[in-house]
DNA sequence: GATGAATGAGAGTTCATTCAT
DNA sequence: AATGAATGAACTCTCATTCAT
């Protein structure tokens, strides 16, 4: 359970969740490295040093909001994937659930969106080992699609994933620049027919 | 080309080109934010003061690195795109030739992929501005492709869009995460295949 | 009071007076331009960046100071100045009472004498907001002296207030220029009698 | 001639005075640590390098400014003090040539009012030199007075000539900060009537 | 003499982090 | 636990001065 975090678990839970909080919404209106921890520490009603009471540094905050966010989704995966569902309904479900989390909190996946692309090597493997769990489930899905037929099994296995990640993570970040105006969760039918079909896939589907 | 220079031209080409290979190879490493200036200047071989001499600013160096690089891609688009070429075979141009101008600078590839997702609402639009003769490119093949019935008429063309790019940005990315070792222009056919067929999609093309 | 500091007031007075007083002392010293703000904060026993909790920026150091002088001034005024004084016995008062005031803080009175003069429009304009309340006194003592028949009504008031201040003025600044080694306000007594009879004026006073 | 410049005489009279004309433009609009040497060889129509061939430093550019400025004052005065002359018509026209010089050359009164107060202890020997003989122009002028009988014999001269030049100085400095807007030297008569009779003359002088 | 690109020391300011209270 | 004043290293940018052409 919020297994990275360094520091002892703190009484109160509260303050853990107004930090994060307060760092998603500044963060996401400028950045990791314009948002200071005063104002963070401001923006959560705590003072700057309380901080640190609930992370090792400015860098934690950024990756247990990343991981407690990733998490979650991990998590509803696990709830609606349920083992009847094919490949083809798992995959509508995953880019469904994905979508109306983020949907439901446009300051997280503004950040989520800048911060999957980390040069800072250390950040980038932590994200990575965050990011592992979602990435093995879009892989046990193809996966079970060529195993039961529904996908050619001549599909390059790690393009296809990248493909479908790759095309959900444009998706949100389209809207993410356009200020999260529209509703997110409303594209995914039409992003899983073409992630199905291809661009040159017939109506039939 | 070079337009967004505020600075005059300086005769010196050379160290105009310097002090960008040496931005693109710093900020690979360190990312933005930890690329001091006064590191880069020492790659390029030139005193502090000297990049300012053709930069106007921090920013102004990350920006112009971007924008050599998108419009180099872009104009070998416009070389390599001739009318005869249908909408499948266009697309298949696009995807090579992007993979293979990355492939052959892996740390402006590095560069690009953080910086292609910005916070900062500033540079961000100037990206934004950067990118959109290439997105115009792709709205356009998918356009032709839809005019020449290769591609249903019935397709999401603006996330038809997002997935092209979405999938041709999330292999390179993984690319540069691996450290960009194996041969990235390799993976163009197969993800083309997977582009057009879809997940689903038949062999037979 | 100090009404122009932007920064919250500080628990801590006693910083706040010794950064200002430091300030003074280097600046005397050194002038603005060459008081680095490391000097000053040595000088006030604090970490460079303590300077900035108290103080906007160094601009606002230099403002700082000076308006917390001149006020001191314009207080003592407030106070001596009882109503009962004719005019001449207020303009020796005030004269008096400047004097002493900068003969007890030479190293004030050195960075007084050169800020009351300042190119810097944005400097200026603070600097005459300080000092109208003073001018305000001697334009005062002056339109007394006519209403009570000292001085003669066809006199050139704005100019009148100018002789006194330009007087009082460059006495402080010849004093200052030669190291403040004697004593300021002996000289008050000669500076009235001057200004009061004139070059040509009669000992009958 | 020209007596404390260092470098020697250049062919070119022309671009040294460009140079200071360009100087004065520039600090009497930004002060002289906002004056920099590029501003200043750009509106002399020089290059940057040029001013080095002229002047030693910066501070030698300012200093040979306000020395010209000044002995071309001081000129006037030996011009125009003809011996015949009593104490008090001397006094009127060192005030009406001081002004008048001054109000054609805005830009010069502007830069001389600030440097005449300089902190730094090496520039402010300097204009002391350069002031030297003005001020023994006003003692001479006093000592006239008193010799002829038009001043009282026991005045504080010293204090005498301060309070002469602290009120010119004072109505510079007031016509300056307003914007060189009115005519400096119609103020001339009512300035040397204050300073003879003092604030209690009677109007008989 | 004249140029102006290049230099690099230097300064103001920021902000993550600490620690006495 | 909570605070927030204090710290000081670090960074961007400026600009007087130089010197090869």
């Amino acid at each position: 359970m919020r297994g990275g975090r360094v520091i002892a678990t703190r009484r109160d839970e509260g303050k853990y969740q107004a930090i994060l909080r307060a760092a998603i919404s500044v963060m996401a209106r400028s950045g990791y490295h314009n948002a200071q921890i005063s104002r963070i520490a401001k923006a959560a009603g705590v003072a700057d040093g309380t901080v640190y009471l609930y992370f090792k540094n400015k860098e934690d905050v950024l990756i247990s909001l990343i991981r407690d966010g990733i998490n979650k989704i991990i998590q509803q995966c696990e709830r609606e994937l349920v083992p009847e569902l094919d490949a083809r309904a798992k995959l509508e479900r995953i880019i469904s659930l994905y979508f109306r989390e983020l949907n439901g909190d446009p300051d997280f996946a503004t950040v989520s969106q800048v911060y999957l692309r980390q040069v800072d090597a250390n950040i980038r493997r932590q994200i990575g080992d965050i990011m592992k769990p979602f990435n093995d489930i879009l892989d046990a899905t193809v996966n079970q699609g060529v195993a039961e037929g529904q996908f050619p099994a001549d599909i390059n296995r790690r393009i296809a994933r990248r493909m479908v990640f790759g095309t959900m993570d444009e998706t949100v970040t389209a809207w993410v620049l356009t200020g999260s105006k529209y509703d997110l969760e409303a594209l995914a039918s039409d992003v899983v027919k073409l992630l199905l079909n291809g661009l040159t896939g017939t109506s039939g589907k």
